[in-house]
DNA sequence: TTGTAAGCGTTATCAC
DNA sequence: GTGATAACGCTTACAA
């Protein structure tokens, strides 16, 4: 493989200017800059990127630490990512912490020990502080899904919240009155947002929240079939539910054909997320779309305007939900069934 | 961040005897390499991955490509070659050609440009001919789901065949004899030979395959749709489709939910690849499993054994497809209405 | 605008 | 066993 001191004879100049016209680092006389891109097509010159990243001190590369690569998430994120930074010749290089909270700290390490140039997380398990000392460091760090006050301005998030309230807010529109509401864990604060979104809405049409039509799942499918069973159980009955996620969406959907009860007919059903699946599901399910590939398209840009320097479209940290409209749910119907005992 | 130089001053010895330490590279005193360790956890001393890349002319990396990442398929592959990479402190950078032709040549000169030690490929576009080159330079390629003659020690391939196989067999065996078959692309290798194995059991049972009740898909949920549609128009009736792929079988179930055809009772249906989503139908599916993780494991190991000398468990290159009962398929039935005009 | 030369932090080839 | 020292292929002052 041809190095840039053959570059360099062939062309007759030196290496400093062979490494100016690769880098646009500098102005080169046309002339010579035409002999040196044709002395690097003759030799079908690559560039050393190991070479360049020791000299430069610049890895050109990115890391990217998601918690799980399995789902129906992280897939488009990773892509979405990659996409915008081959567009401008970085790699990226990536790690799963299988939802293991010990490998999530090690994955984070295990790419700084690569240099990347910038770091990009959607992780659960590390703390707030952790995450800030690593920051301070030489490897700036971009938070998805994850408010960290000491890196407010590097945290790109959802407005859950409103999420949680949109939910709410279209159900109680088709005049459903008694919801049933399965979150996720409430230690996590998306988890949390939704459900105070949701109480948002409820409050704002004159129902206080009920305890007992509120069940806290694991946001797995399980989860939701457990919670549907548990509302159940209790002595109210409900004409809707709402999950935290579209996994626990499917968990209920998934019981409620075991019990043959009509959806929606008898029960509406909305999600969250709009996951892959989420028009897999019979009926196809009404959700909340996270807009997840805008937000790895925006993790990027702001690594290549802060970390690269580029020109990018404007940033934006707090990405709206929108509601989406499928066949889970319907208008109330006094006739309908309202589940209980 | 300490070099190396400083935990040879700290430790009273060569740059040399710190860097066989690091590598193990060649017999050093007991009390030496105490001491060298002693220092390098005092300064937290990490190797700088890029100059001993440099030196050694190896990157310590891998890359991967494939043609899609959003699908339920990518990310358990990712997933699982990361993992086998990581317990070795090898990294992983990928890329995505999403699914357009001409990226995915591209892709593969983006990580050899990065020096990658080896490559994972599950890619389509690029031809035999390219791929058996690109493994004579300096860079092995292991290819997943693919069987490229030239390459043929480097392939790692599912056996499609027995796949079509055991769903044909499976539903004659419930005694459906009028059985659809809506395929991938046929130029695609998998497609075809999974056909072939539908053909092979409808053969062995006596029956010849008949053209009518086959129609050539795009692997898409919505050419399934179009495919169920297309059979229904033809004179001939039949009792159970099976699919070239999961998502094909998820558009005939939806179609099939449109016209209020009971499944399974009325109609059986298969596919194939059991991707994730595939038991979040209703009715669950059943399918073919396409052991995605194992292959990726596989690949994975191939290339820990032949490029970084690492003991691995025996290498595999066929996998045999697994039949996975669920809810789309049942016995036939005299009473049921056959599917036609 | 172009050239010279000193690094960048390792590994690897010699000697000792 | 251990230590000098020359690569590795590039970037980047500093000169010219």
């Amino acid at each position: 493989m041809a190095t840039i001191y053959e570059v360099s004879k062939l062309a007759g100049v030196s290496l400093a200017t062979v490494s100016r016209v690769i880098n646009n680092t500098a102005t080169v006389r046309e002339a010579t800059r035409e002999r040196v891109e044709k002395a690097m097509r003759e030799l079908g010159y690559q560039p050393n990127t190991m070479a360049q990243s020791l000299a430069s001190n610049r890895s050109n590369s990115v890391g990217v630490v998601v918690s799980e690569l399995n789902g129906p998430f992280y897939g488009t994120l990773l892509s979405e990512i990659e996409k915008a930074f081959r567009a401008v010749g970085k790699h990226v290089v990536f790690a799963a912490s299988h939802s293991d909270q010990a490998i999530e700290q090690q994955s984070i390490e295990f790419l700084k020990s690569r240099r990347v140039d910038a770091l990009i997380l959607h992780v659960e398990s590390v703390s707030d502080e952790y995450l800030a000392k690593l920051n301070q460091t030489d490897c700036p760090v971009i938070i998805l899904n994850r408010d960290v006050p000491a890196l407010e301005k590097q945290c790109i998030t959802l407005n859950n919240r409103l999420g949680g309230y949109l939910a709410a807010h279209y159900l109680l529109q088709l005049g459903h009155r008694d919801i049933a509401y399965i979150a996720g864990p409430q230690w996590k604060s998306d988890a949390r947002d939704r459900y105070l979104g949701h109480c948002d809405a409820l409050r704002e049409a004159g129902i206080e929240p009920n305890p007992e039509l509120f069940y806290e799942g694991d946001f797995q499918e399980t989860g939701g079939t457990q919670g549907f069973l548990a509302l159940q159980q209790k002595a109210i009955a409900f004409s809707a539910v709402v999950c935290g996620n579209d996994e626990m969406a499917a968990g209920v959907i998934a019981e409620a054909h075991d019990q043959d009860i009509d959806i929606p007919e008898k029960l509406s059903i909305i999600g969250f997320d709009n996951v892959n699946f989420s028009h897999y599901v019979y009926p196809k399910l009404t959700t909340i779309d996270y807009p997840i590939a805008s937000m790895g398209q925006m993790a990027a840009h702001w690594i290549l305007q802060h970390v690269y320097q580029q020109k990018t479209p404007p940033l934006q940290q707090l990405f709206e939900p929108k509601l989406v409209i499928r066949d889970s749910t319907t208008h109330y119907d006094d006739n309908c069934a309202k589940n209980s005992p």
